[in-house]
DNA sequence: GCCTGAATTTATAATGATTACAAACTGAGA
DNA sequence: TCTCAGTTTGTAATCATTATAAATTCAGGC
């Protein structure tokens, strides 16, 4: 806890017990959980905990560039602590969002048809590799 | 509009006013407009249309992969007419999203990490660089 | 230790995109 | 003309997110 507590505040963010756990527990998941995911887990340890808060510690850990928020889902922003480059799969069988390895050839740009590039993000969608050896199992057995 | 109808017909979609015109409007737009937009601008032409229709037929189009739905605004899905493969870039100045021609040097791979891919999509965000030029501009005359 | 004020958290209300639903409408074929 | 399935419509419901204002916390000065 005490990592965190140093990472808020070498961001020159206020270290309050609600960041620390937030920051802590988006570092110990690779769920990519949804603000309500995040408020729900929490809501235990942190009983006070107010959904607003979750939003408004997203945000500001989000402007640090310490997480990063996924849109691919299309209904819901899942989010997601900023550590080595990766990229997004959404397994549209089981729903899940998994990490994957892949760096765009031109990831580095810092343009495209003379736009300014800041970001730059590429999600997948498709079969998991999980979900994909399961239906062959399944297959197999009827 | 014989056009359109015929596009509905050969992708097995009863061809309706109301789904030949969204269809027309997404095809002569280059804006990548949101659900209530394209209501917005067909209402004239169609008063008694529905944002329900809208919805509809959004999701009809969709399933049949002539529209594709652009998440890179985090608040409303856009849409976008199925042409020719490009990505889109977000103006965080100006809002607009554009389109870039960007080919993913393997944007057509069809596994990534093991995961079977049926989709990949690419955003951007930045200066656009309409406003890139402006900012030039007036950075010069003060 | 207490006071003060700014930052933070909280609960709640409001917003806004999207979806659900059921009634009204349409149009092809009997 | 009748019927029925598919479609459209208006409205209500849902759900993620944002706004707001009151309550809380806590560092720094007395």
């Amino acid at each position: 806890m005490e990592n965190y507590k140093q990472l808020l505040n070498e961001a020159g963010i206020k270290p309050t017990i609600q960041r620390i756990k937030i920051l802590e527990f988006l570092d110990n998941t690779k769920s990519h959980p949804t603000a309500d995911a995040i408020y729900s887990a929490l809501y235990e340890k942190v009983p006070t905990l107010s959904k607003a808060t979750v939003y408004n510690t997203l945000d500001i850990l989000r402007q640090k560039k310490m997480i990063s928020a996924i849109s691919i889902t299309e209904s819901e922003l899942h989010y997601d602590m900023v550590k080595e480059r990766h990229q997004h799969f959404l397994c549209t069988q089981c729903g899940k969002i998994l990490d994957v390895s892949f760096n765009c050839a031109r990831g580095e740009m810092d343009t495209v048809d003379g736009h300014q590039v800041a970001q730059h993000l590429c999600y997948f969608r498709g079969i998991c590799r999980n979900c994909l050896k399961e239906n062959a199992s399944n297959k197999s057995n009827t």
